[in-house]
RNA sequence: CGGGGCGUAGCGCAGCCUGGUAGCGCGCCUGCCUUGGGCGCAGGAGGUCGGAGGUUCGAAUCCUCUCGCCCCGACCA
């Protein structure tokens, strides 16, 4: 590839709009271009990177069996609907109509379109286990793109399906998938840990996280040193106190209300003349399950957990509710909540189970302005399923070993699911057993976000001066710099070097454009392919020229004649494919 | 959806408060010069100031509405 004939559009400034360092370096490198929020155009270095990563994942997949498909994105309403996912969508899933006022999506995830075909043709438990993949675009109107490819509206996503016979069946296929995730991350350059995680909206009975540890990603993750468990904080326990600090000596002293005007939060009741610390009051907070009230009560210094709520609660759609359905239900403004005297009221109540048992605490009198002291957990919460609700933090103890977790941000690669039979049951995807019995197809679902991979990968290999590619997704192998274009020996052995390394295999991308050595080298390092080759006057008056790989501080000088053949382990080494 | 910020040349920004002929740096084009870390000099092209409406003799600037983008939170497979 010849920079002076190549669209390569790399910029001196930081885009202003970037924040995070995959963003800033894939724009002013000329990988993407920003087309609109969340949407964005991949350039031609972009695009031999993300080829170079489906490569990966093609070979891995295809390693454990599985097949490639190529399915629609353009997806009828009625399938949606079988599988109850057009409502449980939501405001995420891009809708629109057809000329005939036909409703269509753009798919999120492809669970409905392979579960119409494995039921359409998937008839005998012979033809199991099956495990299908694409490698395709989706499209999710995310609620708030951002940090470049990170968080996008539209994305490329290697999807599999498994479908087997049995739990046993799926567990294998689950397996394979997990290890052929950690090989591909692997081999793309990414150091991921696995995350217990949250099932969400896919269902299903356990998922598994791979996640890249940056500061630039979304998710939380605790994980303990010393045990090895790990998860996301969507999901993730801990050992907590749970001694009942606030007990009365003696008997359990009655409720009594007292007036708070003007006491709207945690901080307020804790402060001068009320002095209630937050670990003595419970937060009471109200939420729309399902079109349903659904209340969550959690310590006064702990943090609801939605994703657990959501999980307590059975909700396949959890949202706060408004200030006028609280109004209702409760009888009382945010601020004067509470759980006690609602039983019999047909609201469904959670509350934290680090609360199981304990007396003397403080709570909303679900009248403004008023709060309840005494509130005995066994005695008025009753009515209150206890679950696990609470955010953990860092430091709190691992549930497995008691070791303090560390909690870290983490960015989401890759999710495998097992589905069960959440799809093939509502969508009437079954097959004979050996018996002649119909069962329904035991199934898991798998995906890899690609781009951020690209993304991640960057995140975890860059320095002052722009990208450090790992060589198995580097758009290019060599970045070839002839320094100085008015010399017609340097042109020439450049040239030379050019052709002897594409014919070997290696790729090349030829800086051969009139510039100054300098803005040649600025550009090599923000680009960020692995091995540099600087051709320049003096080095050639004695045959050599220099080598540098793009993390290393020390230049080598080579004779002319070495270069191929280092340059073609250089690639293989470091996880690289010649292209011939 | 709540809060904040920003839309002025391809990119990064100033000008707006206090209305009066639209500027700077980078990039781009031409010439000279230079030639190993984003050279130097000279000349040049390029902007309906996001859009609509209003106030005014006059609007990038003031007012109203609207669209877009970014950040924080909420949300999120």
């Amino acid at each position: 590839m010849r920079m002076s004939k190549s669209f390569t559009p790399t910029l001196k400034e930081v885009p202003a709009d970037a924040t995070v360092a995959s963003h800033q370096l894939l724009v002013r490198a000329g990988y993407i271009r920003q087309l609109a929020a969340g949407i964005y155009s991949i350039l031609p270095l972009g695009q031999r990177s993300i080829l170079k990563i489906t490569a990966v994942v093609r070979e891995e997949m295809n390693a454990i069996g599985a097949q490639e498909f190529y399915l629609p994105a353009l997806n009828p309403r009625e399938i949606w609907e079988e599988s109850g996912r057009w409502t449980m969508m939501g405001e995420n899933m891009f809708r629109l109509k057809d000329r005939k006022g036909a409703d269509l999506c753009l798919a999120m995830t492809h669970e409905e379109v392979f579960t119409v075909l494995a039921r359409a043709e998937l008839r005998s438990y012979r033809q199991l286990p099956q495990a299908w993949y694409q490698i395709q675009t989706k499209f999710r109107d995310e609620p708030r793109p951002k940090s470049g490819l990170l968080r996008v509206r539209q994305f490329t996503m290697k999807d599999s399906y498994s479908f087997d016979l049995d739990r046993a069946g799926l567990d294998k296929s689950f397996e394979d998938h997990r290890q052929a995730y950690v090989r591909i991350f692997g081999r793309c350059g990414l150091k991921t840990i696995q995350v217990e995680a949250h099932s969400g909206a896919m269902g299903g009975s356990g998922s598994t996280e791979f996640m890249v540890p940056t500061d630039a990603g979304e998710d939380l993750i605790a994980s303990c040193e010393n045990c090895g468990y790990a998860a996301n904080t969507e999901k993730a326990e801990s050992q907590v106190d749970t001694t009942d600090k606030y007990k009365a000596a003696g008997e359990s002293p009655p409720l009594e209300e007292f007036a708070t005007p003007g006491v709207l939060t945690i901080e307020a009741l804790s402060a001068k003349p009320y002095g209630v610390t937050a670990d003595q009051q419970l937060k009471t907070l109200v939420y729309v399950g399902d079109d349903k009230p659904v209340i969550a009560i959690v310590r006064g210094d702990d943090q609801l957990n939605e994703a657990k709520l959501q999980t307590a609660s059975g909700a396949s759609v959890l949202r706060p509710a408004h200030p006028d359905e609280i109004q209702r239900w409760m009888g009382a403004r945010p601020g004067s909540l509470g759980g006690v005297g609602l039983s019999g009221k047909g609201l469904r109540i959670f509350i934290d189970r680090r609360l199981a048992g304990l007396t003397g605490l403080v709570t909303g009198a679900n009248r403004d302005g008023f709060h309840l002291r005494n509130v005995s957990v066994p005695r008025d919460l009753s009515h209150a399923t206890s679950a696990d609700l609470r955010m953990v933090n860092a430091g709190e103890g691992c549930p497995r070993c008691g070791s303090p977790l560390t909690v870290a941000k983490a960015l989401e690669v890759g999710h495998i699911f097992k589905l069960g039979t959440r799809y093939s049951e509502t969508m009437g995807a079954r097959v004979l057993d050996e018996s002649g019995k119909e069962t329904p197809i035991v199934m898991g679902s798998y995906g890899i976000g690609i781009e951020r991979i690209l993304a991640g990968a960057v995140e975890l290999h860059h320095d002052g001066d722009g990208i450090r590619m790992p060589m198995s997704i580097a758009p290019l192998h060599v970045a070839l710099l002839p320094l100085q274009m008015q010399d017609g020996a340097v042109r020439d052995a450049a040239e030379r070097l050019y052709r002897k390394l594409t014919d070997a295999g290696v790729e090349v991308l030829l800086d051969d454009r009139d510039e100054r050595a300098g803005v040649k080298f600025k550009d090599a390092d923000l680009i960020g392919l692995p091995l540099r080759i600087a051709v320049g006057k003096k080095g050639l008056a004695e045959g050599k020229v220099e080598w540098k790989q793009r993390g290393a501080n020390e230049v080598d000088l080579i004779a002319l004649t070495e270069v191929v053949a280092r340059a073609q382990s250089a690639v293989r080494d470091g996880g690289g494919r010649l292209s011939r």
